[in-house]
DNA sequence: AATATAAATGTTATATTATAACATATATGT
DNA sequence: ACATATATGTTATAATATAACATTTATATT
């Protein structure tokens, strides 16, 4: 299987994961919201808020940063797309029906992100909490490097 | 000892440090960069840099946006200070001379923010990078919550 | 000391990222 | 049909950050 389609399936997935969740939970995935879901995944990396505005323009052309900003909190809040704080850019989450603490491997080369999990995290972050008596709400984890394919 | 006692010995401690981190590296702290790396460690959280801004004004009128963000690019360089990536703000660092892979617990109610190492974070970001035969080169951290002072 | 070079700071302008506030349209429940 | 809530449209502006170039200050070389 190529890359690309790889890739191409694994967007599709996510479309189809996210009306999943929307129809269970009653929220309203719209016209908007989708073109918007589509956008970010069509692009190979992370996705900037207003490159995505521009893209949006061409099948929009009364969109505005508001338009942009909150289709993306409606996707954060859903947990259909993830901020990278490090980056100020947006990436789809591959995985927003089984969500745990994840973490993100952001290659400096070639823009890639792999949304990672894992229980050793959430660990690292409960016993360290609790050394501090810190009630976690929220966890910011990215780290910056180089991916496997840029290394060759 | 009072908290406000405790706060001002960090300063001072963090000044010295600073000081002496630049003479053994050959890095010239000068009147701005120590001008600015004090007004942040005079704020009792972290410090946003629009407002170290304003401070810095009050002392010398002439300041702009980049006689700001050039100094906190300096201090940030040399490990004297560090960003918060997910509220675009600055903290003076309590140990720059013995820097690990540190993390940070962010309070939500009072803007206080700890700064922690632990071997086991690096441990973590060791071996979940392997798994991805990634090269980590820098590492966020961000923890946001609930601190001790602010639960009772 | 005079000169060249590099480092730091000053200055103007502008780019980038994000939100407030209010108006209109669309969907939903009674 | 009406009331209410949700979503979108629109204008303006706030907040964050950098590019580009000029000047000053420190450092090294002659
Ligand atoms: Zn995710
Ligand atoms: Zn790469
Ligand atoms: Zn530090
Ligand atoms: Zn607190």
């Amino acid at each position: 299987m190529k890359k690309s389609q790889k890739k191409l399936s694994a967007s599709l997935e996510a479309l189809k994961k996210a009306e999943q969740i929307c129809d269970s939970n009653g929220l309203k995935l719209t016209k908007l919201r989708k073109q918007v879901l589509n956008l970010i995944w069509k692009k190979s990396g992370y996705v900037k808020a207003y490159d995505l505005l521009d893209e949006l323009k061409k099948v929009d052309p009364s969109a505005k940063p508001p338009t942009i900003y909150r289709t993306l909190d409606f996707l954060m809040e859903n947990g259909l797309i993830h901020k990278i704080q490090s980056l100020n850019a947006f990436i789809g989450c591959p995985h927003p029906d089984e969500h745990n603490e994840c973490y993100f491997l952001i290659c400096d080369r070639c823009q890639m992100i792999e949304e990672c999990c894992s229980k050793k995290i959430s660990n690292v972050v409960s016993s360290t909490s609790k050394n501090s008596n810190f009630i976690p709400s929220k966890v910011t984890f990215e780290i910056a490097g180089t991916c496997q394919n840029c290394l060759n």
